[in-house]
RNA sequence: GGGCACGUGGCGAAGUGGCUAACGCAGACGCCUGCAAAGCGUCCAUUCGGCGGUUCGAAUCCGCCCGUGCCCUCCA
């Protein structure tokens, strides 16, 4: 079944073909290192490892880079305003922001490169855009992409920027004044000459026509063809950084390699908080710390952003958390009912292979169709509610009918990571699990002399300690609340 | 001001021309259980922001209105 996927470039659903056979090179805008990422942050990175694990769920070997933005201006304001070096500001919230993905489950990129270890790659990309005169140098060290040099500019984002006006047009003006030598307003920063602040933090690396820093966009297309060549399969962010961002990655790769820079675009909705839109002022601005010191799960995080479908906007709630807990929970459950039945030898042939194969083919059937994770969660409740039954009918099944209903679960949730996430969430200690133990051989020695008000008595005593219980016919289980 | 999206039950969220509008959470009742929990079953939107229009038929297409989000030069 073939995968496909909606092209922002085309404004269309295409069959995902890559270049090469099987291998992907995929690419997503990654943080920029001058604040810890809060949770719009991580819709995008947790897209990003969705679309790299089902590509190899698919059987492709995908290659996924997410950069690291360390050396820009608001890395400079930072550090100079700390009267600090730029790595003393950047290379801590680096270590936070992988810190993060540990917590959430991203099994991590391939390669995450820093934009200040490519400097040389960025220097030899704009020498080469300048030598085929598609920018040029200002007295003050600036180095600008000469847009009219460059008919295709716009069709990513399909701006016509001849009608940009009012607001917008005021600040435009601005900006050219600030931006002295800058030929046509349109033109965007490829080189910035240095200034007092990045000769403060350190931010200074030297070029063919003057000392100075990359300019943002440069970045990301000096790191992503490094890693992946100059044509890449996927380039994924921010539905934020279709324009500029993006229009000018694809300008100045194309008009430096006359290649095709990036073949599907993938740009993933913002996700709102209370129906609102995430701002300092507004006081809604969660970062994953904040949402855990407040005792939700990275599971529970994990799943929430999963749940809807990364092209329509996310809303983020606490309340929607909790919900989520309690769908994880759900799934957490049933697995362990999983590993909890008995196989029986002689048991009749159940209907659980039967229910997994049609599961596995609901579930991709979803993600094939432009990654719709919320059809694909649905295909996996079904599943779950189906063989519950089953297994509430059948008591005993056979050894191969429970595997092949395990590995349904794990072989959808290699794609989810929500289960695996969950599982391994540190285990309660050790001395409290054996007083749990202790206290249920109790409550079962009660029950079995059918004095039920000492048995309570326990199950209240355990209730108040945040354990729950659960009577199987193959006694009794617990589990923290 | 211009451009692009979105608005589905108490909450979250699929569905984009035609079976009884997925799925999860919450809630109600029932089965099971000593009682619970878990699980299962039934129920919970005659209706898809509002008003018109197109069509044999629309949540799905068109128009207007209301609301929300994103972009309009360094914000995921």
């Amino acid at each position: 079944m073939p995968l496909k996927l909606y092209n922002t470039l085309t404004r269309s659903l295409e069959e995902f073909r890559p270049l090469h056979p099987d291998r992907v090179g995929m690419y997503g805008c990654g943080p920029t290192v001058y604040q810890l990422p809060h949770v719009g942050n991580y819709r995008s990175i947790v897209f990003f490892d969705l679309v790299q694990r089902y590509l190899r769920w698919k059987g492709f070997q995908p290659k996924l880079v997410v950069n690291i933005t360390d050396v820009d201006d608001r890395t400079i304001n930072g550090a100079a305003a700390a009267g600090v070096a730029l790595g003393q500001v950047t290379e801590p919230l680096a270590d936070g922001f992988f810190q993060d993905l540990g917590t959430l489950g991203v099994r991590g990129a391939d390669v995450f490169p820093r934009a200040t270890l490519h400097i040389p790659r960025m220097v030899e990309l704009i020498r080469q855009l300048i030598e085929r005169g598609h920018a040029y140098v200002t007295d003050q060290g600036d180095v600008y992409f000469d847009i009219g040099s460059w008919p295709a500019y716009g069709k990513l984002s399909r701006v016509d920027l001849s009608t940009v006006r009012e607001g917008a047009g005021l600040e435009l003006r601005d900006r050219a004044t600030d931006e002295p030598g800058k030929r046509d307003p349109r033109d965007f920063a490829l080189w910035k000459g240095a200034k007092d602040a990045d000769r403060q933090v350190g931010a200074v690396w030297p070029a063919p026509w003057g000392e100075g820093r990359p300019g943002w966009h440069i970045e990301c297309s000096a790191m992503s063809m490094a890693e992946l060549g100059d044509t890449l399969d996927i380039h994924m962010g921010g539905e934020d950084l279709i324009f500029p961002h993006h229009e000018d990655e694809i300008a100045q790769s194309e008009a430096a390699t006359g290649q095709p820079f990036a073949r599907y675009w993938l740009h993933v909705k913002y996700l709102v908080v209370n129906g609102e839109k995430m701002s300092k002022s507004l006081g809604n601005v969660y970062r994953l710390g904040d949402i855990i010191e407040r005792g939700f799960t990275p599971a529970g995080i994990r799943y929430l952003l999963l749940a809807a479908h990364y092209r329509k906007e996310l809303n983020f709630t606490f309340d929607g958390l909790r919900d989520a807990q309690a769908a994880v929970r759900r799934l957490l459950d049933f697995q362990q009912r999983l590993a909890g039945t008995p196989v029986a030898p002689d048991a009749t042939v159940s209907a659980l292979p039967d229910i997994a194969a049609r599961a596995l083919v609901a579930f991709e059937t979803a993600l094939d169709d432009d990654l719709n994770t919320s059809a694909a969660l649905a295909a996996i409740f079904g599943f779950v509610r189906e063989s519950n039954a089953e297994l509430d009918r059948a008591r005993t099944v056979t050894e191969p009918d429970l595997r092949q209903a395990r590995a349904a679960l794990d072989r959808m949730d290699e794609v989810f990571g929500v289960l695996a996430l969950a599982n391994a969430a540190p285990g309660v200690d050790e001395q409290f699990a054996r007083w749990v133990e202790q206290r249920l051989t109790d409550r079962q020695a009660a029950r079995l002399h059918r004095d039920f008000a000492a048995a309570d008595a326990i199950r209240a005593e355990l209730t108040a300690a945040g354990v729950v219980i659960e009577d199987t016919a193959r006694g009794t289980r617990w589990k923290k609340a």
